[in-house]
DNA sequence: GCGACAG
DNA sequence: ATCTTGTCGC
């Protein structure tokens, strides 16, 4: 329900834009330990990503995935649009798509995108669900990490169950936490053990899973990182990626910064 | 103090 | 995120 992107009255003149006191990091925080009690790191879901052999009947389908992502102004640094597309799993044509032109005052603080994003994905959700449209999303991918974070509780996971919606989170930059480098992420790819796998696990000093690095098409070196937004596993949030990736960028999340760049040239 | 720091 | 064109290669 809350983002806490409004905990703050907030009362302060027009120019209290890209401030970030002391008091809006605890804030944060508290808010993030919060929502964190809700989080589902299983698979907690109806639908099957496909039809099983035996009894096909009245078993309802992974059909409706979407992607959001958000660009901003170069000009204006507090003007951006955010994207929601619904693309068919199966054939990954996009049967949705809706933006809007938004003013942004949150600042981006690492650690705390939700803060910044997760509001105008919400609105959009929120728009189709109002109107009962057919093509609501059954699951959701982000650009940006689920529990690959500091607090286990990146923008996928904050988005994901304020919008009780699964949500896979998809990072193209590793965000280095509980150990996790660069030169290690590549180090596994690398292994021989590794050569014929197509991800590895991320596991991080404390010894948990935090997400999977993936490389994800072929003429990419640059692995995609992947990691369990709310109420899906990370087994299947690597399949469904794996399966919507026809580019390094899995296509919900692709198509959600494309059209989003677009929306904002073409209506600014 | 220094480096790192999703988008 | 954004600043930025062409270019080398399959």
């Amino acid at each position: 329900m809350e983002t806490g992107s409004e905990v703050d009255p907030a009362p302060s003149p027009s120019p209290a834009r890209f401030h970030f006191s002391d008091h809006d990091h605890n804030a944060w925080l508290q808010a993030q330990d919060l929502l964190k009690k809700k989080l589902v790191t299983e698979d907690d879901y109806t639908w099957k990503l496909e039809e099983s052999v035996e009894e096909r009947s009245g078993e309802e389908l992974l059909k409706y995935i979407g992607g959001v992502d958000i660009s901003f102004s170069k000009d204006d640094p507090s003007v951006a649009c955010g994207t929601l597309v619904v693309l068919d799993f199966t054939t990954l044509d996009v049967v949705y798509e809706d933006s809007a032109i938004v003013k942004i005052d949150v600042p981006y603080v690492p650690g705390f995108l939700a803060f910044r994003e997760a509001p105008i994905f919400l609105e959009l959700l929120k728009k189709m669900q109002d109107c009962s449209h057919p093509f609501y999303p059954q699951l959701l991918m982000i650009d940006g990490n689920g529990i690959l974070h500091p607090r286990g509780f990146g923008s996928a996971c904050h988005l994901g169950v304020v919008a009780n919606l699964p949500t896979i989170g998809i990072g193209k930059n590793l965000h280095h936490v509980d150990g996790l480098t660069n030169s290690r992420v590549r180090e596994l790819l690398e292994a021989e053990e590794n050569f014929n796998v197509d991800f590895v696990s991320l596991i991080g000093d404390s010894g948990n899973t935090l997400g999977a690095a993936i490389h994800s098409s072929k003429g990419s070196y640059k692995p995609i990182f992947v990691s369990v937004g709310h109420r899906v596993s990370l087994a299947s949030a690597v399949e469904i990626v794996k399966r919507t990736c026809k580019y390094r960028v899995p296509e919900p999340v692709r198509q959600a910064d494309i059209r989003s760049r677009d929306y904002l040239r073409k209506h600014h």
